[in-house]
DNA sequence: AATGAATGAGTATTCATTCAT
DNA sequence: CATGAATGAATACTCATTCAT
């Protein structure tokens, strides 16, 4: 954390630089290209992130660390489950691969390990909130909600959601009809 | 024509071949390790499919024939757009890459655009015959019913689907609510 | 064994490059000088030598096979272990890393191990053999023997060992003295 | 100047770190080990030793200054000779590649030369001595110590010698046999 | 003078595709 | 037609060396 301002600035291009890389063509492009892109050597790359793996699992914080401050401001809202939820569906998708690359492939899981608790414990004040103000389904569980990310996250990656964020607003309009208290 | 029947035999061995290889392990693996389970030689699977691509878009053309004959067995369900949709999800993700291998990357979408229109066929009689029965909402659309086989896909795609069969049940579950009539 | 007719030559010129190469530079050069000097490509290389032992125990190998044959040949020599030993030595050192590359690096031993035991069983005949005859001391073991060619290969690989040939045999000249019967 | 001792510290932290790690593993590990093993930062360590031939150099000159003093030490004693033979074979192989090293790949032997030259003053004398009370031969030669050191380097580096002192003891007994005085 | 971040040449290895047999 | 050997482009990764801090 303490690094040399190079150093993080040299990080910090290279996660930017992914990103544009892996959105713009898709994750499994040769990290020459990220370094490249990022200006920096390929060894500079291999030392901030030793393999592809943790250049996606550090992506994927970001993102949740940007959640997690969402969280944090929305915190009064009784339907902060569904602005969370819209959330991170409109993100899902910017970089195709990106999940899988971190669940199916990583050594040991060790990547996602973490993360995945993470975003648990990200969804479950969110919940416990709107289950509260009775905005969604008392039955409601974490699992569902994560459930239907991964429902959001299908259809960005099918034929389907080329349409783009039209096909998006779609699946959560049908989604979220079940997710509502019945009644 | 013995050689003829050779050729046949060789190609259906090829696709059984692929379809275990690529559930077992990946749309990604080596096509050497198809063409050895296959028992042929490369040269021989190259001959039936010129590429990576053909070979996939031929699995999910099987699939494809496997439902038009459904819907020509149920025809008279009413429900049958139900019927048809729990198939398609049951089969959801027995080979992981598969839709997306032949929807991002191949050469000019040359394999999937027939594919996708038959698909678009395939769905529509059974969403007439169920909204006429009332079973479903009478907005719903084919490309709802497709955003939905893609939201089941992303489901068992995601590491909540690691669940198993019971994650796609959950998602079902969830989705079809959206599904049905209001009132 | 039953190959293809060029696939064989390959392995002989690929053994043959290798051979050059090696002794001219190093066992550690890239394994492409010693494709692009056998006229083969590196995929070549790799499927006939999955690595760099692989290449390694083949041509120990080779050298194991010309003495045994040397032993079937000189069976009724007396000395016949002195003329083994004098013809392992010459050869010792052709290429300086090969022993070492085997035995310290490889994957488990599991190239060396039967060339190891191959090499006792070549020594142990012979050794009886001249034992009778009274040529070398009776007390003698095929130990001390491959103690012997180790003796020779660090001659070979010290700068004492650049003078050539004569080096060497006058290295033969001071051990061999303590094989002969004393008295 | 206390700069200067902090730096004769470094040097000699470097020197202890290169040799166990040399020893421990390989002549060829990357310097960034023994950097980190002395505790030093590369820059620091590429100050002190400009390349790997360097280090490799000043290892054996602090092994040929402790010979050196053995020799002072030790010049009443009529088997000098062979006192001094069985020092040097007892470090023989320590770091396995060191000798090789310098002698094969450093740029045009400016680091082995010297070394060299002092090795073989370092013999002179005690072969001197020990000749004269009748110890060895009368015809040895400094040419003839040389040789026999590098068969015991050989010995430690042969698949015989991975039994250990054993090994070592038993090529000195058979080849002292050779340098004693005949008749 | 020390540190360790950055660089990028060098190498091993894989695998899609072609083509001799 | 089938086979599987050969090819070589593509890519990951390492590490010696330099140099900004």
């Amino acid at each position: 954390m303490n690094q040399r301002s190079d150093a993080r600035r040299n990080r910090a291009g290279i996660l930017r630089a992914a990103e544009e890389v892996f959105a713009a063509d898709s994750v499994n492009v040769p990290l020459q290209r990220v370094a490249e892109r990022a200006g920096v050597g390929r060894g500079t790359l291999y030392r901030h992130f030793p393999d592809r793996y943790a250049l996606a699992a550090a992506l994927y914080e970001e993102r949740l660390e940007r959640y997690e401050e969402l969280v944090e401001r929305e915190r009064d809202d009784p339907a902060i489950v569904l602005t969370l939820m819209a959330a991170i569906s409109a993100e899902q998708g910017r970089i195709p691969g990106l999940f899988r690359l971190i669940w199916a492939e990583g050594p040991g899981r060790s990547y996602l390990d973490p993360l995945w608790q993470r975003s648990i414990a990200l969804l479950e004040e969110p919940l416990r909130i709107s289950q509260r103000a009775g905005v969604v389904r008392p039955d409601l569980t974490v699992d569902d909600l994560l459930t239907v990310v991964g429902m959001i996250f299908g259809v960005v990656n099918s034929p389907a959601g080329q349409a783009g964020q039209a096909s998006v607003d779609r699946a959560l309009d049908l989604v979220l009809i079940g997710l509502r208290p019945r009644g």
